[in-house]
DNA sequence: GTTATTGTGTAACGGTATAACATATGCGAT
DNA sequence: ATCGCATATGTTATACCGTTACACAATAAC
């Protein structure tokens, strides 16, 4: 089968709580940012938040910024997971934006096997300021 | 002043000890783990190795890995800081192939001029495995 | 030598993430 | 229906990563 389309098995209601919150954020959240919103929802430990993240992730639905510790909810709803993902994270505003390229991943494939390195999976981050911080 | 090879002025006391430790290290390390590899040399506290990797970030004697909260010794010891580096990290036995691509980092530009993206800095973190690793 | 700057020592704290254990909930097989 | 299993959840405690703040020493600038 085609690793496509997020796997949208129903979430359960603490993911879906998760990604509600993420969704409604304008960038990405911390953890424990997650868990102070939820808390009127009956939310009380990072466990909860990091649980659901796990599986977000995993689906593809939610990506981590290492570079930030945060999480952000995936910007292409139909993202196939096979371009290697770029973001772009403003440094003014955090927004970030989210860019799929297979040139990029292409690249990354090549330098890799000329370091004869089996690679599984990419982390691209930068920094810099968007087009609205940075004309302001 | 052209920002070129690692600028050496010579490194105080904390510097050196913490770079002794990532030059000797074969693979990335975590403050704390420097911190307890320099208690016997004096080290008490985490500001002093953090302060000292301030420094040996800044002159690019040393690289932070975001993906791993570790940092590393360069193994470019002529870089250029010019070119975008690349780290392909093996996930069995945990060393670092450090990689500068000027192709890479004009892909990047490219890819954040289109999305009106002031680029600063460029992250690129990758895991897999390395040759040793992958045909044991 | 006095002053400014930079480096150092240390304590306390805050932010990030996981371990471990208990309980509950859904669900297939009998 | 109920037993058994896998998965989801609740909760406490703890480990790991990084910074704030303040005091003091060493060095460079004048």
């Amino acid at each position: 089968m085609q690793h496509t389309i997020h796997s949208s098995e129903t979430l359960t209601k603490n993911q879906s709580l998760v990604m509600g919150a993420l969704s409604e954020a304008a960038g990405p959240l911390s953890a424990y940012t997650i868990l102070d919103r939820l808390r009127d929802r009956g939310f009380r430990a990072p466990q909860q938040v990091y649980r659901a993240l796990d599986k977000l992730v995993e689906s593809g639905l939610v990506h981590r910024l290492e570079s930030l510790n945060a999480f952000v909810a995936c910007s292409h709803p139909g993202c196939d997971g096979h371009g290697v993902t770029a973001f772009m994270i403003c440094e003014n505003c955090d927004r970030v934006i989210e860019i799929t390229d297979n040139m990029l991943a292409r690249h990354l494939k090549r330098l890799a096997r000329d370091a004869d390195f089996a690679l599984k999976t990419s982390t691209i981050e930068t920094r810099g300021l968007c087009e609205a911080c940075a004309s302001a």
